[in-house]
DNA sequence: CTGAAAGCGCTAACAA
DNA sequence: TTGTTAGCGCTTTCAG
């Protein structure tokens, strides 16, 4: 690899100038950029980002936390955090934290390490005062924290109301609940919604809320196990995993969904176009979500005021088979 | 964040002194180590990682390259790198590559400007010159490019037989096969083991090939005008997803799976079993593939002799419904 | 318009 | 056993 002597040997200049030309700034005469420019050509010179970084204190890269990027809903999130960043020349350093409150705080001390520009995290698992306390832009993505953190959300509650009163506009009356895992904030907004639909239409029963984790496995354990001892005619699922369950469990037990039951998700993953028949759920702007959060985060970052710094998307009803009754 | 300095001061000692304690390296009085941890405590001091590297030439951070990461395929594989890193203290830095051989350059470049130790690469555009000019250790991953380079791949001809096979033995005479892109090798693979078993068979007509691209959408389609211009009574897709589009054409054409048409994947991704009727398929081993890949890594890294560096992962056959017939 | 020099935070000789 | 010094490759004053 050139350095940048190597550079300056050859086009016959200072080091200084030949960060000049590379940098755009301080005056430079034309026929030493030109020279540079050839050299710089020549020996295919990339400046090195680590000895920038350590002058700049700036990395032009950012940090990353999932809870973990095998669950289906993040590959698309990701996907997209990483395109944006790389309109602006950052790369992405991705981090796992499996919801674990330790492994966030251990990763966001690695990436402070490597002077990050800024984080994006996708978590409940630190407070309010934790994560401000880290001194790097951040933004908060999926799950809300705090208002004083630029973030960026779906609207859950909504959500869980709009596929609750979808449920019962095709005629359901005894609507259960999977819900996700209670540690989760969205889990339990969705549930919220629901809870407050289905007070609203005069149909609340606690008995009809199950907990799910999130998974299919257990989804599909507790459906099994409700549709075995209550008379149920809707299920609202917390995520698209769940409602799989959901839908392999009425199959198992030889329920037409959805004439005996009908099943909505929440997400609108791939997978939910996937099944048979195909899931109604909710659509969250997922790609968007990301995108934006990115450019949230590069704003932040470059010091550009944020006009509006909460940002809550709409969400869409996806009416599929596994809720078109006959 | 404090600095080494900060520390040396606290403690009283001179910075190489901390910096000894710090790498365990050369000889520092039980007394005097014992200060100058505890000035490391008390100031919370994490060496800077920037700093290090720009001195050591060597990061604890890897690159890993894939096509896309909202292919499912990826995930499973994506976090196995991530935690087997992990362990070893690395930080991984995700690059989608959208099998572009541009991309992929790009990548190689940023990644080096910024010192990475090694690269994970799941690629087929680059050339084996190109591959090995990279002077950064590489292990290759899923898809096999030389002999020259360590790399972890299962084995996609057998398992294209073993599908295959299984069809037959199943009762299937008229075996299609939606095969994956050309320029995957992976893909051609399959094909091939698709062929040969054919061909010992005595089934083989090329009329029975079909081109997908590892999508649902396409093989879908293809699925359709396949099973409406000929007669088939089974399928082999190059992959889960293309196998879950197959299933769709099948279902909308009311036929019925496995008695009318029996269908088989490849990937074994979480996906195969979410399907009604659930996919038979060919289970890589994803998960260890990506941590085999993760650990070669590690050893060419740390300069350790690799004795095997080419590593093909045997396959399995998975029966489930979609391939059960009465 | 250009070059010399200092320094980002750390590590590794080399002396002491 | 410890401190002093030079330097990783770059950028930015500060002089010229």
């Amino acid at each position: 690899m050139a350095t940048i002597r190597d550079v300056a040997k050859l086009a016959g200049v200072s080091v200084a100038t030949v960060s000049r030309v590379l940098n755009q700034n301080g005056y430079v005469n034309k026929e030493t950029e030109k020279r540079v420019k050839q050299a710089i050509e020549q020996l295919n010179y990339k400046p090195n980002e680590v000895a920038r970084t350590l002058f700049k204190k700036t990395s032009r890269t950012i940090g990353l936390i999932v809870p973990d990027i095998s669950n289906p809903f993040f590959p698309e999130l990701v996907r997209a955090v990483e395109d944006v960043m790389n309109i602006y020349d950052y790369t992405v350093i991705l981090c796992n934290s499996d919801e674990k409150g330790e492994k966030e705080k251990e990763y966001i001390d690695i990436l402070k390490q490597r002077y990050v520009d800024g984080i994006i995290l996708t978590t409940n698992q630190l407070t309010i005062g934790e994560v401000s306390k880290i001194d790097v832009p951040v933004v908060v993505l999926d799950r809300p924290l705090d208002h004083s953190l630029p973030s960026v959300i779906a609207n859950n509650y909504e959500g869980a109301r709009m596929a609750t009163r979808h449920l019962y506009d095709i005629g359901c009356r005894r609507i259960a609940h999977i819900q996700g895992p209670l540690h989760v904030v969205n889990a339990v907004e969705r549930f919220n919604g629901y809870r407050d639909e289905m007070k609203e239409l005069g149909l609340w029963d606690e008995q009809l809320v199950f907990l799910g984790d999130y998974n299919l496995k257990l989804a599909k354990e507790v459906t099994l196990h409700a549709l075995q001892t209550l008379s149920i005619d809707g299920i609202f699922a917390g995520n698209d995993v769940m409602a799989v369950g959901a839908l392999k469990a009425a199959q198992q037990l030889d329920l037409d969904v959805p004439n005996d039951v009908a099943i909505i998700g929440y997400d609108n993953i791939p997978l939910s176009e996937m099944t048979t028949p195909e899931l109604s759920t909710v659509s969250q702007p997922i790609y968007q979500m990301g995108a934006m959060a990115a450019r949230l985060l590069v704003k932040k970052i470059e010091g550009q005021s944020i006009e509006q710094s909460q940002h809550k998307l709409p969400v869409q009803l996806i009416q599929r088979k596994s809720t078109m009754r006959e």
